[in-house]
DNA sequence: TCTTGAAATAACCAAATAGTTATTTATGAT
DNA sequence: ATCATAAATAACTATTTGGTTATTTCAAGA
């Protein structure tokens, strides 16, 4: 039998695969994702993904793990600690957003892990670490802000956090039934703008002390 | 040959697939849920879903309908145009948060139906209808606080309700992750409790004139 | 009581799907 | 050069899956 010439290449086909996963995963789900798409989309063999992956599911693990780690190491390169606390804390609000907006991929990959119950990221360690830190990067902000005078004082950084992103996580994962729900286009430049602009109000009133709001408003 | 003998009630039919599928579309996606789960747990044959629904995408829509559909009706319940503004608003704080802890699958049918671009409801009437009467009701809930002077001006209140909702809705959609991120428990009864608390703190701080936070410091 | 249409049962099917077996070939180390 | 190994190709399969065909039975109205 005469095969086809072979190009040989491990780390691209690798590469190729998970490219090719991150979009049909991200489009269809865990569950409605299709192995054969996914090797025709990255111009492989669908065997080839059984050798280097295992089966559909370490394979779809594999993809979250690298779209989170890519998502902390974007914002742990932010180096929020080396500014004010209030433009820290704009320039963060900021960059999730556009870093969602960017990467719409993210957004589905989470809530397909979420129904999955997270179960293919439960024991990564490299993902953990990554995580402890991002939290704890919140938490010197909001110490430094509060010391400051400008922070209210003893904020959970977990809250924050999770406030911070939802703004922006919940509108975008939701934009379609939004639409429908609220009547009104969601995701015109104009709409997009005037949500990041509504979040960052949303969280600088939840974090800065009301003096601080006082001040800022000018009267 | 011999069949087995039939109980017929296609009202009773219709509802224990609607809750087989509710279930099944909730815990799998669409693209995961088996319509042969369905009327197993159902105790249906499977061809009465066909008969009933068409296929298992229109059976999709009709779960997606009415389960948005019981969530406003609900809400509209609550009567919030009753009550003082800052009550009003705290109330619906908390009865949503409430609402999805205690429907769960809303959340994860929402997120599919978003994953699929909300075409299933694209062309409901009934769901525009009660979604319009929902935003509303927020308008008028926004425009009685800032005359009597306790809420900022202007403020839009689909960006205001998607804020509110979004702090419970992506605090629990995403709580499986969240865990792992964060690296701690979520759902517990206390950390329920504390997300409600800084949610409805993370509102009201958003609505209200800064004055008025100030009045309500009691300083 | 008879008729008829809808409700329910039972068995089946073609296509799709995750994963495998078998084979060939490039390449780097000896 | 050759050999061992991993990379790549090709073809196949057992099962699952959404949907269908064929048949039976209940029950309401004439």
């Amino acid at each position: 039998m005469a095969f086809e010439k072979q190009i040989r290449d491990p780390e691209q086909t690798k590469l190729r695969i998970l490219a090719a996963a991150k979009v049909e995963f991200a489009q269809k789900g865990l569950g409605g994702a299709r192995v054969d798409v996914i090797a025709t989309r990255a111009k492989v063999q669908k065997r080839m993904m059984y050798h280097y992956f295992g089966n559909k599911e370490a394979l779809f693990a594999r993809v979250i793990e690298a779209v989170y780690s890519d998502f902390r190491d974007a914002e742990a390169a932010l180096e929020i600690e080396k500014q004010e606390p209030i433009a820290a804390l704009q320039k963060l609000v900021a960059f999730t957003w556009q870093y969602y907006l960017e990467n719409p991929e993210l957004i589905t990959l989470i809530n397909s892990e979420n129904l999955h119950k997270a179960k293919h990221i439960k024991n990564s360690q490299a993902l953990q670490k990554l995580n402890r830190r991002f939290v704890e990067r919140m938490r010197a902000l909001l110490e430094r802000g509060a010391t400051a005078g400008i922070f209210r004082n003893s904020l959970d950084p977990v809250q924050v956090l999770i406030t911070l992103s939802g703004g922006g996580f919940h509108y975008l994962t939701n934009h379609h039934t939004g639409e429908i729900v609220y009547g009104r286009k969601l995701m015109t430049r104009q709409a997009q703008a005037a949500r990041l602009q509504f979040n960052t109000e949303t969280v600088l009133r939840l974090v800065c002390t009301t003096e601080q709001l006082l001040k800022m408003e000018g009267t």
